[in-house]
Order: structure tokens, then sequence, then C-alpha cells
DNA sequence: CTTACTAAAAGTCCTATTGACCTTAAGTCG
DNA sequence: CGACTTAAGGTCAATAGGACTTTTAGTAAG
């Protein structure tokens, strides 16, 4: 029941949990990356992640890592898993399975109160996807997968609101959408669609005034989790298309 | 860096495959299950699957232990992962995490050829559900997430069609709608919709004559994965509901 | 041969959604 | 005050889809 030479012995494997986490800064999809500080792949970029220990369950190591990481509540955030990747050949150590779990959250004050002495800092999604020198380990690919994955979450759930601090106005609701799906969206439909879906946002009353522009009225995260109908990406065509687009 | 007593110790595990495998028999939705030969859960009925191998790919192990347990050919089937599942107190022997799949195939002719000793056998996932006594570990849940994840699949994208023989007519296709739904569609225009979606299906140009009616035009499976805009089950309201009903 | 019956196939009608576009409201700045 | 900007709200037409009807093409019974 040990491993070595007989190949269809069963595999004694370690476990690691690794994050996308995704916020929306300066008009931006961003992932927190932290460079490696030793081999394998030393000074590469990757996502944070780490073992889980003895006992613990997959989603507490998927918390432990993110508030290791970022120290956001638990509260403001949307976490989900997104696959487990286990190519033999991923990790040069061995046989090491991971995790992913996609993490959405609002552009925190705190950028990096990480515990752990590693850099972490915020990158652009598209700029990191389009580096010639990518991602340590097989973590190209589950960034790739993880904005497949947000920007389908978009059209049929109501997640987006994860990336905006209440309140939030239907502006800044709209600029998670263009941003995460790399194109402009008509002000006047969306608004419409998400006022006229039933416990997407709910308002607070207040207003925001800002520098220009008419005063904008705020809102707060509703109860439904579900968007049905849904709001397609293939509608709302682009008016212009964003930086983005380069990586379709 | 081996385990017990401290609790920030990485921890070696045991990675499993399981397998959720559906198909449409009989008019209802069925899954493929075992009884189990030996403790832990003894006599209790389970999912097939099995440890991973010494340098074996996740999705290797999953067409493994499907070929083992249906003797399947690979073509002809839709083959997923659904959701990695490892809470330390699932498997009573240890740590062992599984790495859960979700297989649609159509009627197999063969229903169990096992090169497996343990009897596997088609069951109505809706009489499963409804069981007092559960299934082995937590594949309760497990069936449970891959009957949402079924159901929501087919709104999304083509592989309802992979339940089907080829050639199949639109009233087969719309069957497997119904019994994996539970609820009756619409004939006219559930047919609309297939017919008038890019790549769904494509005619042979054949016909099928059965016992009553006309007969029907016999279809293939088309390249399109993608069903946009999407058939959703909130739209074509029930006509009348189904057994499986129960279940939500 | 004719009629009844069934299911397939095709068409009609109406409503809801939504893309494109326009108008008005409410603030700032010069 | 007028120019400008964004918010908010409305109109219009195209489309998708639910409910329903009609026609077609087969089988089985009389």
């Amino acid at each position: 029941m040990i491993n070595r030479s007989d190949s269809r012995a069963r595999e004694q494997v370690l476990v690691t949990v690794d994050l996308v986490i995704f916020t929306v800064r300066e008009d931006r999809l961003q992932v927190l990356l932290i460079e490696r500080g030793q081999p394998p792949f030393e000074g590469r970029l990757a996502l944070p992640g780490g073992y889980i220990r003895v006992g613990e369950r997959l989603d507490a190591a998927a918390l432990r890592e993110l508030q290791e990481e970022t120290g956001v509540d638990g509260s403001q955030l949307h976490l989900e898993q997104l696959r487990t990747y286990g190519d033999p050949e991923r990790d040069p150590r061995g046989r090491v399975i991971t995790v992913a779990y996609l993490a959405l959250t609002p552009d925190m004050p705190v950028a990096r109160a990480g515990t752990d002495a590693r850099s972490a800092d915020w990158r652009p999604v598209d700029q990191v996807l389009q580096e010639e020198a990518g991602l340590a380990f097989d973590h190209d690919v589950i960034l790739r997968e993880a904005l497949e994955r947000a920007r389908s979450q978009l059209e049929y759930t109501t997640v987006a609101s994860a990336f905006c601090i209440e309140p939030f106005t239907i502006a800044d609701l709209r600029c998670v959408y263009e941003v995460v799906w790399g194109f402009k969206l008509d002000p006047s439909n969306f608004r419409r669609k998400v006022t006229r879906t039933d416990g997407f946002v709910e308002p607070t009353g207040e207003h925001r005034v800002q520098e220009l522009g008419r005063p904008a009225a705020l809102y707060r995260r509703g109860t439904a989790r579900l968007l049905s109908p849904p709001l397609l990406r293939s509608s709302e065509v682009a008016h212009s298309q964003l930086s983005t687009a380069a990586l379709r």
C-alpha cells in the first residue's frame, strides 16, 4: 500500500489549497500573487496557497490562507471551490495535488496584511496572462479557468456585488461587469436589468454626490443569489472594447 | 512534516476518484451504484470509485474507473470533474479526500461489464435519494450535487445528447430533459428551440417509424457545446410533474 | 376502405426581455 | 448663467419563448 514501482499501488499525496483572489482596483481586474522565495520556481509569481493541515477541512484551509494573505474578514467576500488539479508532473518535488479556490473581494484598504513574510501584491489579470514568463506550477491554467468562471458567474449570479464596498452605486456595479468581461455595457439597459431583478440590489435611500454629473442613488447587496433570467455576455453588445479584450 | 499532534503539520492523504454515472433508462434518471463488500459501510450502496495510482492523472483515474465499472468506450460519453470533498471525518479509515466526477452515458446495452467483482447496478436517482439508509461516506451529498450540476448543464450546454444513442429523435432528446429536470416540456416549443439552435443537433435525413404516430426525423449530435441563449428550467412551465419532483 | 387515434411537425398569437436610442434630472465648473 | 457630465427614466423595435392550433403521416380497429 506504499508507493514506487508498483503502478497499481495507491499513492500518498500532499494536498495544497491555492487561491485565485480577484478584486477590481483602478478599473482593472486584479489578482493577488506572491513572489516565490524558494525553489521550485524561485522568484516566479504564483498564486497564494499552502498545504492543508492535519484534520483541516478544505474550505477551512482556503479561508485560512485567504486571511493570512489578505487579512480580510470572512463575511465580506465570496469564496468557492474552483477545481482540483492533480497532474503528476505539476510539482517537481513530488505528488502534490491542489484544490483551487476562487475568491472575490472588494478593493480592500489593506492590500497585503500578510502574516506571511512573502510579498503579496495585486497585479492586473490581463497583464499577468500576457506575460512571457508565466506563473509557477500550473497556475496559469488555474488563473485562466478562474477568470472564465468569474465571467460566467457574473452572468448567472449576483456575485458581482461581492466586488463592491457597500453602499455602492449602479455605476460601481456596472464597472465590475465591464472590467471582468472586458467590454463596455449600456448604462441605461444595465440599470434597468439590475433594478428590475428582485433581490439583486436594494436602495439605501441615500445618494452620493460625485465630482461630475448627477448624484447617484446608493444600494446595498440584495438577498438573491441567482439571476434569472441571466445577464448574458452575448447580449449587451460591446460599445467599445477594453484592454482585457486581448485575452480572448 | 509527518502528521499527528502538531496541528500545523502537513497531512499526507490518500486520494480517491468517485464517479457519479448517470444514464436515462426506462424513462428515469438512473445512477450506477455498487454494493460495498467490505467495511467501512459494508453492504451499503456507494458510488463507484477507487484510489488514484502512482503517477496517474485524475482524469485518467476517473476514466479507468469508469471503464472498469461499465466497460464503456470513452468516446461516447461526457466526463467532467464535479468537485472535491475532503472533510476529515468523511472516511473513518483516515484522511481520504475524493475528487468526484460526473459522467453522462447513453443507456448502454452492457449494464455492468465490471472487471470488478463488486455488483454494480443502475438505480433510479429519485429513489436512492429518498431512501432512509443513505449511501456510504458522503456520497449522498455528492449525488445531490451531481444531480444539480446535471440539471444545470442541460440548461446551458448541449450535453443532453450525451444520454442519447445516435441517431435519435427530438422526442428522445426531450425525454432526457424531462427525466433529468423532473417535469414535462411542451413538445412543440422544445422542437423549435432545439432545431433553431445552430449546432445542437443535425438531421440525418432518415426517419424512424414507431408503433404510434407520425414517423420522427432522426438526428445526430451537432458540433455546438454551449447553448446560447440557454434553455432555462424556469421557462417551459411544467405541464405535469414527474416523480422526481419529490426531490425538490 | 374508412375512421379513430397517436405523435411529429409546423404555424399562430401574445407577452416578456432587451438592445438601441432619446429625454430629462441634478449636480459641478468656468 | 450656460456648458458639461453622469444618473435616471422612457420609447421603440426585434427577438425569444410560452400557450395553443392545425396539418401530416403513420398504426390499428371497424
